[in-house]
RNA sequence: GGCGGCAUAGCCAAGUGGUAAGGCAGCGGUCUGCAAAACCGCUAUUCACCAGUUCAAAUCUGGUUGCCGCCUCCA
C-alpha cells in the first residue's frame, strides 16, 4: 500500500512520492523561544518525530529542517519586561527546548537553524522580491504586497476581497493592502538590528523560514508541516513570499496536525491554562505522554486531562509488563527465521500509511501485545518460536511510536520514585509491610497478609503474587 | 460577516459505499489461599436529528440542531 498524506492545500488524502526517490525532504516550523514548552509544542514535535521515524524505517534518508524563530516581537518585550538580553532569552529557551522534547524522546532534526545566523538570506531574499516588485518600501519597512502574488489565499482557502471586508486588522496607511505583512521592520532604539540596504533593523516573522527551507531543501521540498493555527497567515505568506521568487510549489504536501485542549478549554494565557512539558514530566513517564498525543490522529484535536493521562499510563504500563516477562537479552536477541508475514508489523504499516494513522497503529501494537501474553500463558513463560517471531514486530513498531525504550526494570522503578516523591511515601516503609505479608503468607496467616495488603490498597498501592515473590506498583 | 472542522457504547477513540478496530470502565470465566496481573468470553442491530441517492450509507447529497477552531500573536 502506498503512503497517502492528507495535503491541506488540496484537502484531501494524496499518494506520497519524493521529488528525489529514497529522500524526504521535510520542513517544519519550531517554536518563537520565548517562555517554556507546553503541552502544544509537544504535540507538533511528537507528531512529525513519528512521521520522520516512520520515513527512516521505511528506508527513505530524511532530510528534516526544524528552526527556531530566535528574533520576534514577543522575545524582545519578554527580554525587555525581564530586563534582559533577547539573545540571553532565546538561548535559554533553546536549552529548554532540547531539554523537554529530548525527555520526550524526541529525536533531533537533521538541521535546526535559527533565523538570526540568517540575515543574510533573509536580506538577499527580500532584496529579489522588491526587485521584482512584489515587495515595496516605507521608509525603513518593506512590506510584501499580496495583492501582486495570484496565488494569495490558496492554502487557507481565502479571498482577498473576503478578509478586507471583516478584517480585524489595524489599518496603517502605509501599506497598500492591510494584509500586506512586513519582511524587514527599521530599527527601534534597544532593539536588536541588523545593517540592510534599508538601514538599521530586523526581520519579519515569515521571511525566516522561507530562506531557510530555501536554503537547505531548495526551492521546492516534500513536506511542510507545523500547527494548524499556522495556515493562516504564517504559510499562506510563507508560500507568497518563495513562489514569488521560484515560480514554483514552495513544497509538494502541508501537514497540519490539532491543538491541545486542556478540559475541554483551549489552552491560553487569559485562562492561565497553560501546561508546561516539564510540569507534566514531572507526573508521568514520557512515553505516557506520546501514547496520549498519540491516540488520537494528528488531525483532530485533542483534550488533555487527567483521566486522559491515567488512561494512558495504564496501556504504557501494559506493555512494559509484557517486556518484563521477557529476559531483557532475549527481547533483542530474537530474530525472525522463518519468511511468513509478518501480521502485526504490516497491519501497523497498513495504519502508517493511511495518512499517519497512530491510533490505528497502537490498536495494532495492543493486538500483538495480547497474543505474545497469551502464548507466554501458554507455555509457561517459555518463549517458544511464535513468540519469537512477534517480538520483533512489536520492537519495530515501538521504536517507530518511540516508546518502551526504557528497561522495564528502570521503568517501574521511575514510576515508584516518581509517585512517592508526590505522595510523600517512602519505599522502604512500603516494602517492610510487603516483606511482613509475605512472612503471614508463609505461615497461611491469611488474615493479617490480606490487612496489610488493605493497608497498601488505601496507600493507592497494588499487589502482585507471583512465582517470585511479590511485586508492587502504585494505581494509576 | 468570511472560511473550516467535529458529532460513533458509561468514557477515550478508529473507521469516507459492503454491514461497527483498539483502549478504559463493567459483567462472566481460567489462574490464585483470596486477590492482582495476564488470558478467554460478553457488552453499540447501530454511528446527533430529518429527508434523499443507492441493491447496499456511520460513510455520498440537502436540510436541522449542538459544539469547536481560524480570520490578531499562537503548536
Amino acid at each position: 500500500m502506498p503512503l497517502r498524506i492528507y495535503n491541506t492545500l488540496n484537502k484531501k488524502k494524496e499518494v506520497f512520492e519524493p521529488l528525489e526517490p529514497g529522500v524526504v525532504r521535510i520542513y517544519v516550523c519550531g517554536p518563537t523561544v520565548y517562555d517554556s514548552c507546553h503541552i502544544g509544542h509537544a504535540r507538533s514535535v511528537v507528531t512529525f518525530d513519528v512521521i520522520v521515524r516512520y520515513f527512516k524505517t521505511k528506508g527513505f534518508d530524511v532530510i528534516y529542517v526544524r528552526n527556531f524563530t530566535d528574533i520576534d516581537d514577543k522575545i524582545i518585550n519578554r527580554a525587555q519586561e525581564l530586563s534582559t538580553d533577547p539573545k540571553i532569552l532565546s538561548e535559554k529557551y533553546i536549552n529548554e527546548f532540547y531539554e523537554d522534547m529530548d525527555a520526550l524522546n524526541a529525536q533531533r532534526a537533521t538541521i535546526e537553524p535559527r533565523a538570526t545566523e540568517h540575515i543574510e538570506q533573509i536580506i538577499s531574499i527580500i532584496e529579489t522580491l522588491v526587485e521584482k516588485k512584489f515587495a515595496y518600501q516605507v521608509n525603513g519597512d518593506i512590506y510584501f504586497s499580496v495583492e501582486s502574488f495570484d496565488g494569495y489565499g490558496k492554502l487557507s482557502g481565502r479571498k482577498l476581497e473576503d478578509m478586507e471586508a471583516g478584517a480585524r486588522v489595524e489599518i496603517d496607511e502605509r501599506k497598500k493592502n492591510p494584509l500586506d505583512f512586513s519582511l524587514w521592520k527599521s530599527a527601534k532604539p534597544g532593539e536588536p538590528t541588523w545593517a540592510s540596504p534599508w538601514g538599521m533593523g530586523r526581520p519579519g516573522w515569515h521571511i525566516e523560514c522561507s530562506a531557510m527551507s530555501m536554503k537547505y531543501l531548495g526551492m521546492t521540498f516534500d513536506i511542510h508541516g507545523g500547527g494548524k493555527d499556522l495556515i493562516f497567515p504564517h504559510h499562506e505568506n510563507e508560500i507568497a513570499q518563495s513562489e514569488a521568487i521560484s515560480g514554483n510549489p514552495l513544497t509538494r504536501y502541508w501537514i497540519h496536525h490539532g491543538f491541545v485542549n486542556i478540559n475541554q478549554e483551549k489552552m491560553s494565557k487569559s485562562l492561565k491554562n497553560i501546561l508546561l512539558v516539564k510540569d507534566v514530566l514531572k507526573k508521568y513517564h514520557p512515553d505516557v505522554i506520546r501514547y496520549f498525543l498519540l491516540s488520537s490522529h494528528y488531525r483532530s484535536p485533542i483534550d488533555y486531562s487527567e483521566n486522559a493521562l491515567v488512561e494512558a499510563s495504564g496501556n504504557i504500563t501494559k506493555f512494559y509488563k509484557l517486556l518484563e516477562r521477557i529476559p531483557y537479552k532475549k527481547i533483542f536477541s530474537t530474530n525472525k527465521a522463518n519468511n511468513s508475514p509478518e501480521f502485526y508489523w504490516d497491519r501497523f504499516c497498513d495504519a502508517m500509511d493511511d495518512d499517519f494513522n497512530t491510533a490505528v497503529a497502537l490498536a495494532t501494537l495492543h493486538d500483538a501485545v495480547r497474543e505474545v501474553n497469551r502464548l507466554l500463558d501458554e507455555s509457561n513463560n517459555i518463549i517458544t518460536h511464535s513468540i519469537e517471531f512477534i517480538l520483533p514486530q512489536i520492537l519495530k513498531m515501538r521504536d517507530v511510536i518511540g516508546i518502551l525504550l526504557d528497561p522495564p526494570e528502570k521503568y517501574f522503578r521511575n514510576a515508584k520514585t516518581l509517585k512517592t516523591s508526590h505522595k510523600n511515601l517512602n519505599i522502604e516503609e512500603i516494602e517492610l509491610l510487603i516483606k511482613e505479608r509475605s512472612d503471614a503468607r508463609k505461615a497461611k496467616d491469611w488474615d493479617k497478609a490480606d490487612n496489610i495488603r488493605q493497608k497498601l490498597d488505601e496507600m493507592n498501592i497494588v499487589l502482585e503474587d507471583g512465582q517470585d515473590g511479590t511485586v508492587w506498583q502504585f494505581k494509576a
